[in-house]
RNA sequence: GCGGACGUGGCGGAACCGGUAGACGCAGCGGACUUAAAAUCCGUUUCCCGCAAGGGAGUAGGGGUUCGACUCCCCUCGUCCGCACCA
């Protein structure tokens, strides 16, 4: 029989802790804070077990934290705009508006059946003119500090969403929803300025230091800052100059020809004259920065007949239109030295052009050194470069920089792989952009009286393209200036927006305003952020910007918003295949228990495959609803922080559920049978002694490790510890004296060490050991330092390394008796043997290794 | 190609700063209770030799530093992740 009925209890406790209010966030000056805070999640329909994995951690960070003392934010809302509300309107026959509005209220009582230690009074939903009216003013506030522009750009376009992505959204040459190849456009649109940060966002990553090392190198990368020179060539024959962008300036004396993209505005120009350029051009279009052309990575180009005069020794080099030369950075032209970059290298090999080793390894002489069929990019001494011979690369870099600045035909310049944020998207479900296109005034920003701009209700989805741009009335309005007939922005800002300043708004999610400084001053920034890896890149470099766009615009005064950050691995199941590669669910599977595994229905032989995310077209997606309704939100939360280490991967096993299942059960049968015994809550522990002592002990250095390992997420092991604590009580004898008061303090402790982890379990035990009040509001017990230390200590005696008996110590016994000690063990006098002892070395209370 | 992480029993994993390798859980095996099953409890479980005491091997593979290496260094192999023609 169970002792503890959790379909009866968890709900009971979840209406105790929302009556009494218990998780409201209340502003306390006084009162140190935490503000803990999960990636919110987007509505797609239900919740699945990636969301329980991560709100399971957060609310254990939540409710230590609380338990510290401190005084928590831990606030949940919805990233609720989005394309695929759009695609089920279009499947399904609903309203973006309604979809998602159900989906919300179907994710919102799935979590709150977790039992996570929310504020759900500051819930936000982007979707609702509550929020966005405040992101429009944002965006005013931008517009007016300079830091959002309008451009024509080229631009990602994917052709089956129909809109532009930012380059963060493009994954292998692909749109990061719709998986469609991405074509190149030209269109007009609106871009953050995020690379005038890009200095200050890449320094900065180095003081966060409670953030994974990992993302702080993805960040550095993505932002890819390189220092180098941009020079000037002057065309032969022309009254122009091109411009290039390289960090291998010393090898200028390499250079052999130059190329420019088929981008490039004087490709483009060339192309008009000649069309054999403009077929190529267009050919490079097609295969664009597709992953086909990358695979490929065959080098072409096109002679376009200019010549471009060399700065120094006044050769004349072909320039070339190259397909792998990128409009996106730098200038979109490039020098080739072929010994020393490998592209340049194949692409001369093709075109036969010159090849001069212009560095030479160390220790080889410039006479033997050639360079065939792969490039030198190491270090070494400059050679057949007239004023650069014998110098190093670096210093030879510093030579051509400092010559060419000095007549000004080049300038040190910094580049970076990052460019603005394009934000423009041709979709209905998104913020619309406040602003009014006028014949006469240009562009108006609308005006903050007239915020928000509402989306209309109408709207024809059906219908391929831009749906605000389609709606009959909604784009048409007088021009705030000039009163004349103008035309709205019917593009809407990108979805990545609304997430960049949410955990801003939860500070003041009611205000009239998009923040207030003062909760702002108070509850930021987010002490403990916890998400997916998935967001390394863009919603945690946006979020950076826009903490610092506010600042630009006086909402704060700080520069990162996310002090600590927690990047928890992803829910894996194993997944099951049929011999024509058809995935089958687990139900259909039958684990027979003879090894062999069949379909339940065809009975053919099924494939296991290792453990992969969780998705409905592997078949292998696990619904947190029925394993909480079958063995409730503690059973389910403990399991997610069991087995693996949080930041990697879990796999789900129903054998693993199972087993938290019984702990579960384990943990109330041992609470329940004992609680009748115990002296009153509140009766100070007796003296200890004997087996009593030792489990005080056990106690004590579980409290003390539980709190370091919460400290540092290593919540597996935490859970691991719970369960030799649990082993300890299970296995004491009460009879001792004093034996029933030192079993309170363990079961009292237990309660506490488990309560952020199964809240509601918690708050049953603490009731069944009589307190009537809250395990919530009741604070983290306290290691005694004196109990935590054993007073005797194991200690093993190696000889030679090996390991030949063990000794039982008093802490700190004196070097001399330890050895002593360990040079009469039988076991070690037998390996020592004949030999004389040569060093006997002891490191107190850890180890005696004898050297013969 | 570049950058990063990792490789430990049948499985997930533990081992903190270089000091008892395999904690804890899962699965397995043996037993108790039961008419039976479930649940629960007890024992056992890295491999090899041995009745035992004990001995030998062992943290992907090879080498090195050290009294002592899963941990540090070098090389090789493998897996995963990120970026990818970035000049």
């Amino acid at each position: 029989m169970d002792h503890y009925d959790f379909r009866e209890a968890e709900p009971r406790w979840r209406k105790v802790w929302e009556e009494r209010g218990t998780f409201r966030a209340v502003e306390a000056r006084d009162r140190p804070k935490a503000y803990v805070l999960e990636m919110f999640p987007y509505p797609s329909g239900r919740i699945h077990m990636g969301h329980v994995r991560n709100y399971a951690m957060g609310d254990l960070v939540a409710r230590y934290k609380r338990a510290r003392g401190f005084n928590v934010l831990h606030p949940m809302g919805w990233d609720a705009f989005g394309l695929p509300a759009e695609n089920a309107a279009m499947e399904q026959g609903v309203h973006p508006r309604e979809w998602t509005l159900e989906n919300i209220a179907t994710m919102r009582r799935q979590l709150m059946s977790m039992g996570l230690s929310l504020d759900w009074s500051r819930e936000i939903t982007t979707c609702l003119p509550d929020y966005y009216r405040h992101q429009q003013k944002l965006f005013l506030d931008f517009l007016e500090a300079g830091l959002v522009d309008r451009r024509e750009t080229w631009v990602n376009w994917d052709p089956v969403d129909l809109t532009v992505l930012a380059n963060e959204q493009v994954i292998e040459g692909r749109g990061w929803r719709s998986g469609a190849p991405v074509e190149k456009r030209r269109l007009n649109q609106w871009v953050l300025r995020i690379t005038a940060y890009a200095d200050e966002l890449t320094d900065a990553l180095a003081g966060l230091e409670r953030w994974p090392e990992k993302v702080r190198v993805m960040q550095t990368n993505w932002i890819g800052r390189s220092e180098g020179l941009k020079m000037l060539f002057e065309i032969a024959g022309m009254d122009r100059r091109l411009e290039v962008f390289t960090t291998r300036h010393d090898t200028i004396f390499g250079a052999s020809f130059m190329a420019l993209s088929p981008e490039h505005p004087l490709s483009a120009e060339l192309a008009d004259e000649s069309p054999g350029l403009a077929r190529f051009i267009e050919e490079c279009r097609r295969t664009g920065t597709g992953e086909e052309a990358i695979e490929r990575a065959e080098k072409k180009g096109f002679d376009t007949g200019l010549k471009v005069i060399h700065p120094f020794d006044g050769r004349e080099l072909p320039v070339f239109v190259a397909n792998f030369v990128l409009m996106d950075y730098g200038s979109g032209a490039i020098f080739g030295c072929p010994a020393h970059d490998q592209r340049d290298l194949e692409f001369a090999n093709a075109y036969d052009l010159d090849v001069i080793p212009v560095v030479v390894p160390h220790g080889r002489e410039p006479a033997g050194f050639a360079v065939t069929s792969e490039a030198f990019r190491g270090d070494g001494r400059l050679a057949n470069s007239d004023f650069l011979d014998g110098l190093p690369v670096e210093e030879a870099k510093e030579a051509v920089a400092s010559r060419m600045e000095a007549d000004g035909t080049g300038k040190r310049t910094v580049n970076y792989r990052l460019r603005d944020w394009g934000v423009s998207r041709q979709r209905y479900w998104g913020c619309p952009i406040p602003v009014i296109h006028c014949a006469a005034c240009g562009i108006v920003p609308v005006p903050e009286g007239d915020l928000p701009v509402r989306l209309p209700d109408d709207v024809d989805l059906e219908r391929p393209g831009n749906p605000l741009d389609h709606h009959p009335r909604w784009k048409h309005a007088a021009c705030p200036r000039c009163g004349a007939g103008a035309l709205r922005d019917t593009d809407t800002l990108d979805t990545f927006v609304d997430s960049s300043w949410y955990f801003l708004r939860f500070c003041s999610p009611a205000a009239g305003e998009p923040v207030t400084r003062e909760a702002i001053d108070y509850w930021m920034p987010v002490d403990q952020y916890i998400g997916g890896i998935e967001h390394a890149v863009l919603h945690l470099l946006y979020s950076r910007f826009f903490t610092r766009a506010l600042r630009r615009c006086g909402y704060l005064d700080f520069d990162e918003p996310f002090s600590g950050l927690f990047t928890q691995g992803m829910v894996g199941h194993e997944t099951y295949r049929l011999a024509d590669g058809r995935y089958l669910e687990p139900k259909d599977v039958d684990k027979g228990g003879d090894g062999v595994i069949r379909a339940i229905a065809s009975g053919e032989a099924v494939a296991v495959g290792r453990s992969e995310k969780m998705s409905k077209s592997r078949k292998n997606v696990v619904d947190p609803e029925t394993i909480i309704r079958d063995f409730g939100a503690d059973t389910a939360r403990w399991f997610m922080l069991s087995d693996s280490p949080p930041d990697r991967g879990l796999e789900w096993t129903d054998s693993g559920i199972a087993g938290a299942h019984r702990f579960v059960q384990r943990v109330a049968r041992l609470i329940v049978e004992a609680a009748g015994g115990l002296p009153p809550p509140g009766t100070p522990v007796p003296a200890a002694s004997g087996p009593a002592l030792l489990l005080r002990q056990t106690v004590h250095r579980t409290i003390d490790g539980i709190t370091g390992d919460i400290e540092r997420f290593h919540f597996n092991r935490a859970v691991a510890r719970i369960h030799e604590l649990a082993n300890a009580i299970a296995e004491f004898e009460t009879g001792t004296p004093g034996g029933l008061g030192v079993l309170r303090e363990a079961l009292e402790a237990l309660v506490c060490l488990i309560g952020p982890m199964m809240p509601h379990l918690g708050e049953e035990m603490w009731r069944t050991l009589g307190h009537d009040t809250l395990l919530a509001d009741t604070p983290w017990p306290e290691a005694e330092r004196a109990l935590a230390l054993a007073d005797t200590v194991t200690i093993p005696v190696q000889v030679n390394g090996r390991l030949r008996a063990r000794l039982d110590m008093p802490r700190d016994a004196a070097n001399d008796n330890v050895e002593a000690a360990a040079l009469s063990e039988e076991n070690v006098r037998r390996a020592i043997g004949e030999r004389p002892v040569r060093k006997v070395i002891v490191v107190p209370n850890r180890i005696v290794n004898i050297v013969v």
